[in-house]
DNA sequence: GGCACCGCGGAAAACGCTTTCTTAGGCCCT
DNA sequence: AGGGCCTAAGAAAGCGTTTTCCGCGGTGCC
């Protein structure tokens, strides 16, 4: 009988019995703390092995007050962007040693803040990916989440550094690029409607708009999937537009896939552009021009600055960060035909 | 100030001073334990609300013995078929009130053990897809991660359910599916050496070889990822084979595209076909012919049979279950045409 | 009217660990 | 040789909960 403990799993106190000293001397040898003898040190490390001792991390957490595991919520799981961040996330913080919880708020708003907070207890830290939380809400629950991270959102809230991607110019080189293609009349088929990064697009189009008054922009309602793009297509005919930017790349991919199913030619009809730049936008026929995010590398600095606010509660209050999308123009965009008439067939 | 003891967080036992009751108190009203005065539970829930009290889960924790946590143990988390497993798991656990804590292997199958050992021991139970690990080590440590649920592996030891996808099965319908339109000169582009599941494909192509002595089946050597697929150009070329079964649609895919860029045409020239059916495989061009397996399914199933063996310590052993993969259609694959040479240009 | 029981809530133990505090013993120094 | 110091390990106090165990006061019953 190797399990002693009520509890069936074998804990320090078995291993201090084996060894024949006091469990706070196994914890000592547990931690390196060389105030051990080393002939005791090798009889408590022997006692460990043969037991197959392992430290419980719940009473470890306790007595530490840390968990060495930190937080992400996700609106979406099943977005290839927040996969990608999370990627970036847990890989990074692996090297570190620490776990990551996962928080999916399915996209149900109502519920994000309840979630992180529940998440944010059980961790050393939070990243927060929110995109439809409002901004009084985040407000609101933003330092009681610190260390806390935000993706693609800003807070007022002290030492809450926030990693942003600058939506606004990307949109904006895409519709440069498009012009300088030939385009007059674009379209953009926008995001869900109280999406952050939807806003940060749409004023980036704003911005556009009144550099080149010549050129139409019509907005067309959207949402995030492919099944959106898809189904937007007879609004996009409707809309008369040769160059259509898609709120990212998914939506684009439902689009040129409708756009096929109606006998179109993309780019030769149509030119549709993504954004983020998802591993499978350069797999698509035609290959999507879009704007390329580092999106895992974000993941990645997610991580730092969490670390940074772990490790130092005070000093190193590290800044927030900006991302610059590039463009990647590649099959999905071309040369402008002649106008259309706004009637599709 | 409202935060009152040393640890910064205010905690049950300041609720208990401002309601003046003794924390036992506190934590019976917060259990909703009906044993207790409802003036004096209102008082509790008062004095709760007013300081924003929340349980801190570690405490909690440690004197309950659970987490209400899981863990699941991927190989590569940029794998789709990994995260819809993640997400399906994590969906399901979440109804129940239950969070998923992920352990990224890496594919360094060397580490997956510990891994899988130290996230178990912050979970209450695991959920283990670790299609490198070898037989005996896995038949090694499976006791000791129990409750536990294997994905796509299987285990001598007891009360360890599996859920496996019958891959041989899947491949048969394929190479009978490509059969059909005539193909008789096939190639497998196989996956990782040592994946389980690359040697459950194997075994079905032995049982189709058997059933099909006219056929001739090349074995090619490849991995699991895109750059694969892309880099087994040449080789497929070489096999003179029409039909290929790629070993998952992400090789299926990167094969494709390397084949589009030799101008070949798909499945004029070759078919092509994937495995699992990932979101992207209806989308590509062609689109995809594949055998689908509910992925996200699994995740979903894997809960419910961890869930039982979680509630249940004793009864309920749940039994193993296998899924049978569909046979998807799709546009990559069509009627074979006149041999070619084994000299390919 | 006394006794047994019951309902309620406080004290304290337990969960498994880390860390401080304490004490015993050995060494050095004068 | 004795006292102060330093070292090493045990005792115990936390960490924040839940839960068992008790005791107290009140009620019902005979």
């Amino acid at each position: 009988m190797v399990r002693k403990s009520a509890s069936g799993r074998i804990g320090i106190a078995d291993v201090a019995v084996k060894a024949g000293v006091s469990h706070a001397t196994v914890s000592r040898v547990m931690n390196g703390n060389f105030t051990v003898d080393p002939d005791i040190a090798a009889r408590v490390r022997a006692a460990a092995a043969e037991l197959k001792y392992q430290p419980n991390p719940v009473g470890r957490s306790l007595a530490l007050g840390k968990t060495d595991t930190i937080g992400i919520v996700v609106p979406d799981l099943a977005n290839p962007t927040f996969q990608a961040i999370l990627r970036g996330l847990s890989r990074a913080a692996a090297q570190d040693g620490y776990r990551v919880l996962i928080a999916d708020s399915f996209e149900v708003s109502s519920e994000e803040s309840i979630l992180a907070g529940e998440a944010r207890r059980r961790c050393d830290g939070l990243v927060l990916c929110a995109p439809r939380m409002s901004d009084a809400e985040l407000e609101e629950i933003a330092p009681s989440l610190r260390p806390l991270v935000l993706i693609n959102r800003t807070t007022a809230a002290a030492e809450v550094p926030s990693l942003v991607v600058d939506y606004g110019q990307g949109v904006q080189d895409i519709a440069e690029h498009l012009v300088e293609l030939g385009h007059t009349r674009l379209a953009f088929l926008a995001g869900p409607p109280r999406s952050a990064s939807n806003g940060m697009r749409l004023q980036g189009l704003e911005t556009f708009k009144a550099a080149h008054p010549q050129v139409e922009v019509t907005m067309l309602e959207g949402g995030s999937d492919f099944d959106t793009g898809h189904e937007a297509v007879d609004a996009v005919l409707e809309s008369g537009a040769t160059g259509i930017l898609a709120f990212n790349d998914l939506v684009a991919m439902g689009l040129m896939s409708g756009l096929h199913e109606r006998g179109l030619d993309v780019p030769g009809d149509i030119s549709v552009t993504g954004f983020d730049d998802i591993p499978f936008a350069k797999y698509t026929t035609p290959a999507l021009t879009t704007a390329a995010v580092p999106i895992t590398e974000l993941g990645e600095q997610a991580w730092h600055q969490l670390r940074a606010l772990i490790r130092n509660e005070e000093s190193a209050a590290p800044g927030s960060s900006r991302y610059q999308p590039r463009l990647e123009v590649r099959a999905s965009t071309g040369p402008a035909k002649a106008p259309r008439s706004k009637v599709h067939g």
